[in-house]
DNA sequence: AGAATATATTCTCATATGGGAATATGTCAA
DNA sequence: TTGACATATTCCCATATGAGAATATATTCT
């Protein structure tokens, strides 16, 4: 088998970059297809693949208003990310805690030495 | 350009199912691989791989005990996930707000038919 | 040294990728 | 209908993948 392909699930979608850009530039509201070419810098053929990616896996929801596609961002869909990463909230604050608790032992150590 | 590698970022990491599997069970407490193995049900060499992508990438710290290698997760290494997809936190409930609204909407129009 | 244990690497393979270039589809206007 | 505009798809290609099988490396024990 090889990589799970990219419309597999949000995890795999998002993890092109400039995928990640286009969802952060729908977010805010509904755009055509050109001003992501546009205003992102990248080839039409290009952002229509990445949108397709994208509408494939629900990040994306589009309204066509005559020859324009409008997109926007289904946040929606990236909450599951969003909660999955934050399960780990809990021990990225315990390593800290264990991060400063070992600085103040080497302080120590070097007050005994 | 084909797609980006496993080991360019945590993004590209994280979207291999079993990596996700293999960082939850390694959030808690660090194991050997064995563990690993025998808890998640994969063959050794795979987990080795998997090991590997999260090594590279920093998700995992690694400690060696005699011939046992311990693993855990770094779960510092999951927070810029998080904090990309909370981004998205403030427009999903907007959303949520929205689809309510349309759905009193519907039933006014009932009201009115 | 030699055997057993724990983990890592290498190899092959089917499959998917993203970019670029070219082309296709769909929609409106004259 | 023809042409212009907006978006989508197809083709080619270099590259990377994850699984499986085989093998390599490292460490401990006798």
């Amino acid at each position: 088998m090889a990589r799970a392909a990219t419309t597999s699930d949000a995890f795999n979608a998002v993890a092109e970059p400039r995928r990640r850009d286009i969802l952060s530039y729908l977010a805010l509201q509904e755009r055509p297809v050109g001003d992501i070419v546009f205003t992102l810098g990248l080839e039409q053929p290009s952002v229509s693949k990445h949108l397709r990616v994208l509408r494939d896996v629900g990040l994306v929801n589009m309204r066509r208003d005559g020859r324009q596609k409008f997109y926007r961002t289904n946040a929606e869909a990236i909450r599951p990310l969003h909660e999955w990463t934050g399960e780990f909230e809990r021990f990225w604050k315990h390593q800290l805690t264990r991060i400063k608790e070992r600085a103040e032992e080497t302080e120590e150590e070097k007050e005994n030495a």
